[in-house]
RNA sequence: GGGCUUGUAGCUUAGUUCGGUAGAGCGACGGACUCUUAAUCCGUAGGUCAAGGGUUCAAAUCCCUUCAGGCCCGCCA
């Protein structure tokens, strides 16, 4: 008996039963095959006549339409499709038959043949031998719908990719802008290092972390929440141009914005500061859309976002005013709650300095309306630990964070180098966690050593490539561009005494 | 955590308003067919209607609980 979980289908079992009694090899060991696309190239000027020269290729038998003594059958490889031609007269009695019994949709299978064009100018391979690489014992999804159900499609990314083009075309295009991302910093002299992933302090962001434990070392480990804190330190140890293209892990809640893995570009440029660092980041993210999407503009959720740079810029309190209409510069601090009170911001009745109320108001009212791209500025220096002070203004930092469609995008600092105040600024963190904030930092005293060594100034941004992703394919939900987003359990056992079905 | 919503055959789904033995297409299986392309034509099989409980003479349909999914809000600075 198999397992019931598994899709394994009893007609096909017995197919593959009876072509094992037959002989017949299903699973060779290696193929030599031409990609379909480059057939297509080599023989798009084809006519009616079949070619003299032989192809031979392979991929998965995606329809199969069988007329008795010709069988017509689509062949899907990872560059595209072609049409296959079969025909008793062609293949001998024995050959034919085998191929009309045992070859079925879905099975992966090699062909060789001559290329033509059919009556009705579809590009075919009149095949004159095959050989089963891989039969199908599961039933692919319906031949025109596909499978449509969201939740199997994530379940069972596999079918997804088999059945559904678009889906195959996201992943592509993350693929891709991905070694875009590779290539464009590299060509600017930039290295990629690997860091921790597991880690025995969590730093670099404000996030709940995900705890495991080192039974050789006895210690608690978490997994990164960013990459920061090891770069920088590459910074120090004389790398001047570093990046990770990173995986980073965060214990909070799933939505279409939010996995609990996602990745991230984290890239850090010594002798260089929060301007040249948005300017990289424009150049970056610009260059990118026009490469996969031809000009600077994506379709997303209903609008039409522009790329073009320079982006708008506004420091927060600017956003402030501009979305709201209040003038934070010129109010006192019960002003100002009385104002977030009435527009029903949250969370003002604790803010204890005018930044706070800033924040609130931005996160509350502002962030979500940001569309096109827009560069906000200037944080609040509680909000930023890790960020240098603002060379101007006091109480802010010199922060950047890239907002579109409603979704922060990048986020990027003069990063801060003075070893004495990045000692305080954990400190301040620490009280705030002792405080029960459980997303403040945890100190990291052999970063502020490292900081000790000197630091370059130095300018650096993360920029996350699943909302980027997002944006280029227009698809609205994370869980459309990572492969195999996070889901619940799905095995559901049911007590026969009665008791709750508990999942296993 | 709150609101709304979905779950019917391998896949795509009708039926739920207003309770009366579950209907189709594709796929599968058997048959016909030598240029089709969601091939076409004839026939057959396949469903404890997500799970559990309740109301009722009778439940896919009404009620409750649970599981899983989706959307929105909160949370995630």
């Amino acid at each position: 008996m198999t397992d019931p979980a598994v899709c394994f289908d009893e007609v096909r079992l017995a197919r593959r039963q009876e072509m094992c009694e037959a002989g017949i090899p299903l699973y060779p060991y290696r193929f030599d095959k031409e990609r379909i696309e480059s057939i297509r190239d080599r023989f798009a000027g084809i006519g009616h006549d079949p070619s003299e020269e032989t192809v031979t290729t392979a991929g998965r038998v995606l329809l199969v339409r069988d007329h008795g003594k010709t069988v017509f059958a689509d062949l899907q490889d990872d560059s595209g499709r072609v049409q296959l031609y079969i025909r008793r007269d062609s293949l001998g009695e024995e050959v034919f038959s085998r191929f009309s019994r045992f070859v079925e949709r879905g099975d992966i299978i090699g062909v060789t043949g001559r290329v033509f064009r059919t009556r009705l100018g579809e590009l075919t391979l009149w095949v004159d031998s095959f050989t089963i690489l891989a039969p199908a014992l599961c039933a692919l999804p319906e031949k025109f719908h596909g499978l449509r159900d969201i939740e199997k499609r994530y379940r069972q990314r596999y079918v997804d990719l088999i059945v559904n083009e678009e889906s195959r075309k996201i992943f592509q295009t993350r693929s891709r802008l991905i070694s875009l991302i590779r290539r464009t910093l590299d060509e600017q002299d930039f290295l990629e290092f690997e860091t921790p992933i597991l880690q025995p302090l969590y730093g670099g962001a404000n996030a709940r972390p995900f705890t495991t434990h080192h039974h050789f070392l006895e210690r608690t480990l978490y997994l990164r929440i960013a990459p920061e804190l090891y770069l920088k330190r590459l910074v120090v140890g004389g790398f001047e141009r570093v990046y990770e293209v990173a995986r980073n892990f965060r214990n909070e809640d799933i939505d279409t914005s939010h996995n609990p893995e996602f990745s991230m570009v984290e890239i850090y440029q010594a002798y260089a500061d929060m301007y040249d660092m948005i300017r990289l980041t424009e150049g970056l993210i610009s260059m990118i859309v026009r490469t996969l999407k031809g000009d600077d503009l994506c379709a997303f959720g209903g609008e039409m976002i522009s790329f073009t740079p320079p982006w708008r810029q506004l420091t927060m309190t600017e956003a402030v005013l501009q979305f709201t209409g209040i003038d934070l510069a010129s109010m006192t601090l019960p002003d100002m709650k009385d104002q977030a009170a009435k527009l029903g911001v949250e969370g003002w009745e604790a803010a204890v300095n005018e930044r706070e109320i800033l924040v609130l108001l931005f996160e509350g009212l502002v962030e979500g309306r940001l569309i096109q791209p827009t560069l906000i500025t200037e944080f609040p220096i509680e909000n930023s630990p890790l960020a240098k002070r603002h060379r101007v203004r006091e109480g802010f930092t010199e922060r950047f964070e890239l907002f579109v469609a409603g979704m922060e995008l990048a986020n990027g600092f003069s990063e801060l180098n003075d070893p004495l105040d990045q000692l305080a600024r954990f400190e301040d963190q620490e009280q705030r966690r002792q405080g029960g904030d459980l997303e403040a930092q945890v100190p990291d005293y052999d970063f502020v050593s490292a900081l000790g060594y000197g630091m370059p100034p130095t300018g650096g941004v993360g920029i996350g490539i699943d909302r980027l992703v997002m944006l280029v394919s227009g698809q609205s939900s994370i869980k459309e561009v990572i492969l195999f987003p996070q889901m619940k359990a799905e095995q559901i056992v049911c007590p026969d005494d009665g008791s709750q079905p508990r999942v296993e």
